[in-house]
DNA sequence: AAACATTAAAACATCTGATGTTTTAATATT
DNA sequence: AATATTAAAACATCAGATGTTTTAATGTTT
């Protein structure tokens, strides 16, 4: 009838008091708590129940502990780093198919490049120019920068100027990049992703909508087809098959 | 040049070594560390630091410790909820408008809808025609049932059995009941909401795509204007507001 | 006055060891 | 066979001692 209450320690107690009073936003960033020993007090425990609540408010990003004699415990934004690491944590267990990323994929990306392309600023252009110029030089040393290939997507998600957008394509290519390393890509794929790449940029340039769309889907399946080729068509890319 | 190397705490450390293993996929799901006491021997620190560390890995999701005699601390998968709450935690913050929402929701959810109509199953269609049902009750007493609306998406969203699209739409709802609750819509909203859900339904039901597409898109936007009109349109519901 | 070095205190970090509580496997009883 | 009891494993909490980091305040030099 009830859901079994499964926490029933204190740290978690305070845990939940803390987060529930910056949701309510009684606690705003920024904002410090009382030394250890005065919270412990006013909380009725000890130290080291508080310590642990702090060490958990801290992985949720919600908290900051700094030593030191103007240092405590203060509240903090959650920073996109904090939200990623805990979304791929989460999709590393899903472990989904090279077929469920692109068909997410194709549903997000072209038409964030159609957003993008209908207001993209001369700077954000500079900055996508630049990391392909980079990308290039990788190219031609023979490598390929998967931190790179990130940001080429991440900047034209930017440019929509939509934090929801920007957290979902920055966790979907962290991800994804979690596959690709187990794969390590040959230099044929390498290229066709510079190309995509540069079909792209040149779209976006000529605030074309529709061709940067048309552009990006074509590149968003020909990474999701190139990355199947090199796994097992039944299996795809599990990651049990590392051991 | 460098990083701020940020934390040089014991628990930090053994939370990285324990993440770590995990995704290595040295430490699978069910394994069960050895007692605190053995554990902090081997990592060579004290009971104290080893449990801070399991607090934050707790707060991961990624363990899970039980009391009692065949207790311990146990791996686990991260599941939905935690994931969920850590990006509900992040979009707080970044407090994004009503604008972000509907920009993203129009981008998947038509989509969604489209490749659900073309792959639904009969019992898929019952458990969304008793989800109908249910809100109709509630219409007709006069409420409004925030979980079933997200019950309604996120029914449609699993027909396509992609887990990276469950978690977003999971997420993306979730978020948005946050803004929902602090607008409180009346009675023509609730009922709009029902029909446009009817007629979402009508369309999956005659496994029409199009159709299914083009309704949640109608619905999608009607919501965001709605939602639009009971906010300042200059600062649309900043939480800031609130106090 | 400005730049630099020193110092001391605030606040957290860690450890130790004692005591309490929960859970359940094993045992005993009916 | 069902039920009740018990004991031990393993975590939960606490108290207090000691160590480390950080920086504001102070002092010194140029």
């Amino acid at each position: 009838m009830f859901k079994t209450a499964k926490f029933n320690r204190i740290s978690q107690n305070i845990v939940q008091q803390i987060r529930q009073a910056i949701l309510k936003g009684d606690l705003q960033p920024g904002h410090r708590l009382p030394p250890e020993k005065e919270l412990a007090e006013n909380f009725g425990v000890s130290k080291a129940s508080l310590r642990e609540a702090f060490r958990a408010l801290e992985a949720l990003g919600l908290l900051e502990v700094r030593q030191g004699v103007s240092g405590g415990a203060f509240i903090c934004e959650v920073d996109l780093e904090t939200a990623r690491n805990n979304i791929v944590n989460y999709i590393f267990f899903q472990n989904p198919s090279i077929r469920e990323f692109t068909q997410l994929r194709i549903i997000l990306e072209p038409a964030i490049s159609r957003l993008a392309a209908a207001k993209v600023k001369d700077e954000q252009l500079a900055a996508i120019e630049e990391n392909l110029n980079e990308a290039k030089i990788e190219l031609d040393s023979g490598s390929f920068s998967y931190e790179l290939d990130i940001d080429f997507h991440r900047r034209i998600a930017d440019i929509t100027e939509n934090s929801l957008i920007h957290l979902v394509i920055d966790s979907m290519q962290s991800a994804l990049v979690n596959i690709k390393k187990l794969i390590d890509p040959d230099y044929d794929f390498s290229l066709k992703v510079y190309h995509a790449h540069v079909r792209i940029f040149d779209a976006l340039r000529s605030r074309n909508p529709d061709k940067a769309a048309e552009e990006m889907l074509r590149h968003v399946k020909e990474v999701g087809d190139g990355l199947t080729a090199f796994c097992d068509p039944k299996n795809p890319c599990a990651p049990s098959e590392k051991n």
